[in-house]
DNA sequence: AACGCTATGGGGAATTTCCCCCTATTTAAC
DNA sequence: GTTAAATAGGGGGAAATTCCCCATAGCGTT
């Protein structure tokens, strides 16, 4: 079967040492894959690595011959989100510049990213142009931002700092909040964690005081809203 | 800038008139002008519209020349979503397929676009391939089932069928569920809306039974999911 | 008039949740 | 090297929830 990448090497633009590698990692392996090509059309750059994942990203990267310069980082992911792979890379590999690449436009989910030391945040629903001076500006530049990333900026700055950049969640007390959100009891919860019913009953109350929250609709109604967890 | 499509048309592919005819709607342009270029580079395959919304598409839809056989739909757009645009689909163009492609596996979703007449039900994260097989199904023996299509399919059906789509709620129980969806108490809400909290008790109960639920808990989520009320 | 349906309320019991109190180990931070 | 946080566990009791039953009143249909 014809794949695009194939097509794509069949063009006359020519693919040379001095191009721009770019990393892609994204689950919807439609739409990573058209993304390739369309990388691939513009001048200086070329996709050299495509994971599925963080943990397939770090894999890869083990094995790859040419680093990319340039990562463009889905958020939601299986097995291993974008939050957490830019931790990975922030730890392992600090020269590799990252470029969200979400559905979500979440205010919280960008400053969490651009925190995490995200290069640029763009939605998935933008023009390629936008996409192409994106990777221009990140590498001659080391940063694109967007009208989303800054007025999420001055809100999240104006509103509420320290006190809305509340993702000190261990990560035995995101296991739980995710088991909370659904139709299970804490018995249930405990056995799932294999921890006893009592130690599921401080995770819920540290977490209710944490979250400000009376009871465990409470608990669910923020962990969905802030998409700690997703319905 | 360099397009895209341009690249691709100067692929060794010729592009003929037996060319199927493919047109897609989706909102997020980065992916809708990737797949674009991907099924072009499929042989005998030919994006000649591309639309952002079903309101985006009735209008080209009556300016274009070559009328598209198939219909790539997203189903979360702007404007004009893919249940309304399936459904003008059906009046004023029974002859163009319709292949839904979502990010949402959500059974009842899957159910509700076969039923309007789907072909097909892809999710975006599929292989190049599945697409590339999907599409020449459809084309040859007018439909392309996966998976998940059957899966959805056989729970609803053994399930529950009319009754699954139980948008029969008084508007007292959604009154109800409303309140239900926060951190009150079920004292609290009786008091909100003036009942006895054996009356609430009642509402509850008979909530649990309808919706298969276990607890409180069990019904926010199926509230938010269906989005009768929201977060 | 009889039937069904919805809205309303209740009794009582079992279970779960919530909210205090407490200890202990391990790991990370300062 | 103490402090702090994360992890794990526990007692006891009050409150809330869940889950059965049940009854009545009203309203529209056939």
């Amino acid at each position: 079967m014809t794949t695009f990448s194939k097509e794509v090497n069949q063009t006359n633009k020519t693919i040379s040492m001095e191009n721009c590698i770019v990393g892609v990692v994204d689950d919807h392996v439609l739409f990573a894959q058209s993304l390739q090509g369309l990388i691939n059309s513009f001048d200086g750059f070329e996709v050299a690595l495509m994971a599925r994942n963080g943990n397939d990203l770090i894999n890869k990267l083990s094995t790859v011959n040419k680093e990319p310069s340039i990562i463009l980082l889905d958020i939601n992911m299986p097995i291993m989100n974008g939050f957490e792979t830019i931790a990975w890379l922030n730890e392992n590999k600090p020269n590799i510049k990252v470029i969200t690449l979400s559905m979500d436009d979440d205010e919280e989910t960008i400053i969490k990213m651009l925190k995490a030391g995200s290069k640029g945040y763009l939605l998935k629903d933008i023009h390629p142009d936008t996409l192409h001076l994106a990777l221009t500006e990140v590498l001659t530049k080391g940063h694109f931002y967007t009208d989303n990333v800054t007025t999420a900026l001055l809100r999240g700055v104006s509103k509420k700092d320290e006190e809305s950049l509340l993702e000190n969640f261990s990560s035995r007390e995101l296991e739980f909040m995710e088991l909370a959100c659904s139709d299970k009891t804490y018995k249930e919860i405990a056995n799932e964690m294999c921890l006893s019913p009592k130690t599921i009953d401080n995770y819920r109350d540290t977490l209710f005081k944490k979250l400000e929250v009376k009871s465990r609709i409470g608990l669910v109604l923020y962990a969905l809203k802030n998409k700690i967890v997703n319905n």
